[in-house]
DNA sequence: AATGAATGAGACTTCATTCAT
DNA sequence: CATGAATGAAGTCTCATTCAT
């Protein structure tokens, strides 16, 4: 005790990094783990050993397993939508908007391929799962239904969508953003292509009539 | 020593007649928690339970939870493919053969919702199981791919599609069936309705210009 | 139905050896793989696989398990023990009686290896076992001792033997047997030198005094 | 709901004190168990009752029942050659220092009757189950051998044996070191007569010429 | 005489979770 | 804050045995 002078580096605060978060080491080590494996294959102890802990310390951040993927998605959610909504403001038509958020999509998944993989993978694994869709519940209620629903009603108020046409169109949206993250979110190549294929197809400059 | 009286199962082969054909039976209530549940939340118990025998009768027709799981899926395949493989023959135009896929997929999934469920379920879980994706990939070598192809194929010879849009547009198909499967397949009116919007969009009749 | 006449050869009465005697090839192929594998390791399945027949039908034969390998094991001391017995007339002296008893020992591994390797196998199993113990107790009552007690008593009458060895002695014999048994008898080679080595000791041949 | 006081076994880390050293605890009951009832007649839960702990907590410690076995012959190899090495020097005669052998072989059988057996049943053991045996095979190359080759060697050397005999000793050394393991090492009044029986034969004091 | 379907008990193993330290 | 020992429940699979046919 005391007297610990000297040694001019390497002193004082430790760099920082390793240790200064655990509770984000883990839930950044178990997004990576849920998205590429799953809820149910992903052990509390791949999650663990990942972190540079053991399991009895995710005890301390964690109240079960269920929580800490609650916590997970919770961050991706977040991240996600703030960006989707980033790109409302700018983008004054549908047509312009819904690219944009193709855009969006492509772009974080980019940055880390971890972000798509999750919400595909909690999709599924929230309907394997009812305790699983229990602890997601609340963190769904929050988002959702929002960003689509304004998207449609700027392409209604802009005249590019026919009122009548407003559920077919939520449907398809739903739809091609599902399918792109199932699909092809693993390949940024194949991601772009079928991104371009959307927008081609959207404006109409992917098909020609037949006769 | 006691009486023992009215055993509620007999040991032994059972009198014929209580079970038609035990191992369809396996593969049928398989095939549903599979496509529900996944692979591994889906266990043996469950499998056995609702076929109406015990877990080592199992043994009896497959090796292996893994190749309960091939044959299931094996089934799934060869039904789902011959659907779709009739409707080629009478479409002559990229269009008119993709809406009867999209009616086949509907029909298929009215009929039983369970085999869409688990062909989505299939390429999540394998995936995530190496040793099930090595169970699957003689199954999937057979199939896949031809279909697609041919579609495009079709749609170039009648000017519909650029050849230079070839892979936009196969890459298109793609995210929009597994869209369809992963994302509405579970409720027959949403499905019709993303049907109903993805056919308008092909068709031109969804969106209208702005300017 | 009626008229096959012709196909001159392959008509009547069927080869016989397959199904002429299907309770001695259960007990033949349970010998070979008891003796290889063990009671625990072999299952009934094998042992029907490899008589052709199913694992019901061992239950026509046997009572059980238990039963085939007290069958397999009694066949097995009759053979070895009728070999034995028959060198006891023509040998007079115990070295003579004892180097013949080796070679019958010798002759018995090369004829067929299963034999040694299940009584070395049966003296470690039924260790294991109780109840394999009990099965097999009525069994050994009969022979054993017998053969080497006589061996003792005639190396005694002939002198070559002082009495007070006579514990020694049949000590001597008996982990002599059986390690010739446990060591060798899967690799004829080694067995006839550990044989030669046995011979040369008892002739005071081996070792040579050292000062 | 409902009381459930006083649980028979608390969950969690156990307040030390009670065991010393659970691993220990573990290979010391497994080879008593090993030994006498062999590799596959031991369960799980014969170790871990034993060892008052359950068959889960055996995995904090081994990978596998294979691992636990390997574990254990490692220790009895360890201390057997030790013991064995340490008569090498003192003896500087072939018969003296096998006689020493065989005296060692004694004293460790009659300190715990344990090591010799597991020796025996590990012999047939990895004989029945290649599993085992390449799970054994690292251990096995380290020892064996190297003591009987050098004891071959001394008599040689001194004269006691004819260098054309080498091959015929080492293959007696095996047999008797083999019969008195398999034979009589359940028993310390047989095990010591044979010994006698043994040093006696190998004094040339225990028969006599015919003629 | 034999098959083949099925049971029931038990084996090895995994894993979320708990808790003394 | 974190470790490490341990539990208990559950999971996949094996196997001797039974019994209708």
């Amino acid at each position: 005790m005391a007297h610990r002078k000297a040694l001019p580096k390497r002193l004082g605060r430790p760099p920082l990094g390793a240790s200064i978060d655990t509770r984000k080491r883990i839930t950044e080590t178990a997004r990576v783990l849920f998205a590429e494996r799953g809820f149910q294959v992903t052990t509390n102890q791949m999650i663990a050993a990942e972190a540079g802990i053991t399991t009895g310390a995710l005890y301390h951040y964690f109240e079960s397993k269920y929580s800490i993927y609650a916590a997970v998605f919770d961050d991706v959610q977040a991240v996600v939508y703030d960006r989707f909504e980033a790109v409302e403001i700018p983008n004054q038509t549908f047509v312009s908007r819904f690219e944009a958020m193709l855009d969006v999509a492509y772009d974080l998944n980019t940055e880390d391929p971890s972000l798509a993989r999750l919400i595909g993978a909690a999709r599924v694994d929230e309907q394997r799962d009812p305790d699983l869709r229990a602890v997601l519940r609340p963190v769904h209620e929050q988002r959702r239904g929002g960003f689509f629903g304004r998207l449609v009603e700027l392409g209604v108020k802009t005249g590019e969508i026919d009122p009548s046409h407003r559920s077919l169109v939520q449907a398809l949206l739903q739809i091609v953003l599902i399918g792109l993250t199932d699909a092809v979110s693993g390949n940024p190549v194949e991601h772009r292509v079928a991104i371009d294929g959307i927008k081609a197809l959207f404006e109409g400059k992917l098909l020609r009539a037949t006769n």
